[in-house]
DNA sequence: CTTGTGTGAGACATCAATGTCTCACATGGG
DNA sequence: CCCATGTGAGACATTGATGTCTCACACAAG
């Protein structure tokens, strides 16, 4: 095998691990380096060769959930039109991410170290911006802080996310699910 | 000590260490049993003359969580007045449970078995029961499944006890910030 | 004072997951 | 064919948490 194909397969295998990974752990946060290799269909040595620990891994994954976020928000262009809409548009595009950041929204042990990843800073300014905006055009309420509305969107995001998993809801109802919830609530609107 | 006093100092002593416990583990759910018993005041063999081992005492805390909801539930009224104000009153009088809810949420372990307490089925019912009146009522949108919404009012509580504990939402704004989204959405209403 | 009881401290074995290593094997390129 | 490279399987030591045990001590009751 050449030099260039070596490390072609090397990135290919990688993100195919990476993925499946993230398919097992979002459903037994625990599984073992074992079952993730089992998961990838590698052996834990090769599993080993692309990440040298379970650590490693968990941060690899957190990089990968960043940067698909990041897609995810360029895809929406939380700029254009009204901001309920970007809204909308950015619930659609992060679903196919909701179980990977749903993993990644219970492992504390990503938070409670006082150096987290910066990307998580920028996503949260990204959100709240488009949060922000809602509320100069009049669109959004202004007694919920951009903040909470982010953590909120993170936190039903996730919530959804492992009631899809459990059958509770239905996959092709997610974007509505969060979205309708977030933006309009529970309550009925008046009939205008 | 007499038998009786002995019994009642346990018992007395059983709910500090289940309280420390889940005081610490809100903030590190990954602390070991010293920590935990460090956090108590007590030492590592005193802990385990309460709780057989991790496993009993994340189960006692389980019990604890589900009692807690279980008296909110019954201290907010849910059955009576608009069910709006009663989705405010379980909101205000689940607060001070909110941190253990968001331990045991991220517990996964509690919910791979394909056995889990009953108890949460019978929130799950009540609290569905709840949203369903108020569609029923015409308060609340039918578009948005009852087990849905207490889903996403498990998620909101987690996301907010994690949000105050790391400063970003205050806690005396905890009731209104889930209340006020999970009822009337980000939207801002139209004025009558 | 004497006794019973709960506790703290620590030693110890256990256990599971992890990290590291070796070696044989398959495969693709030369 | 021959060689290099990546891989799988497994052995092995290590590590950290856990469960168990013993023993001395404090303390309250009698």
């Amino acid at each position: 095998m050449s030099h260039m194909g070596y490390f072609c397969l090397m990135a290919l295998d990688r993100d195919h691990v990476l993925r499946s990974a993230a398919a097992l752990l979002t459903r037994r946060s625990t599984a073992t380096m074992d079952e993730v290799a089992k998961a990838a269909g590698i052996s834990r040595a090769t599993l080993h060769r692309h990440f040298a620990g379970r650590d490693a891994l968990v941060r690899a994954l957190e990089q990968l959930g960043i940067a698909e976020c990041e897609a995810a928000l360029d895809r929406a262009r939380p700029e254009e039109g009204p901001a309920a809409e970007a809204v909308r548009r950015l619930v659609r595009e992060i679903q196919p991410a909701a179980g990977l950041l749903a993993f990644l929204y219970g492992e504390n042990q990503l938070w409670e170290g006082d150096r987290q990843h910066e990307g998580w800073q920028r996503l949260d300014t990204r959100i709240g911006a488009l949060f922000q905006r809602g509320q100069r055009d009049g669109a959004f309420r202004i007694d919920l802080s951009p903040v909470w509305l982010t953590e909120a969107l993170y936190g039903l995001i996730a919530s959804c996310a492992w009631a899809t998993l459990d059958g509770r809801v239905a996959s092709r109802d997610f974007p509505t699910m969060i979205a309708e919830l977030l933006l309009g609530g529970a309550l009925r609107r008046e009939e205008p």
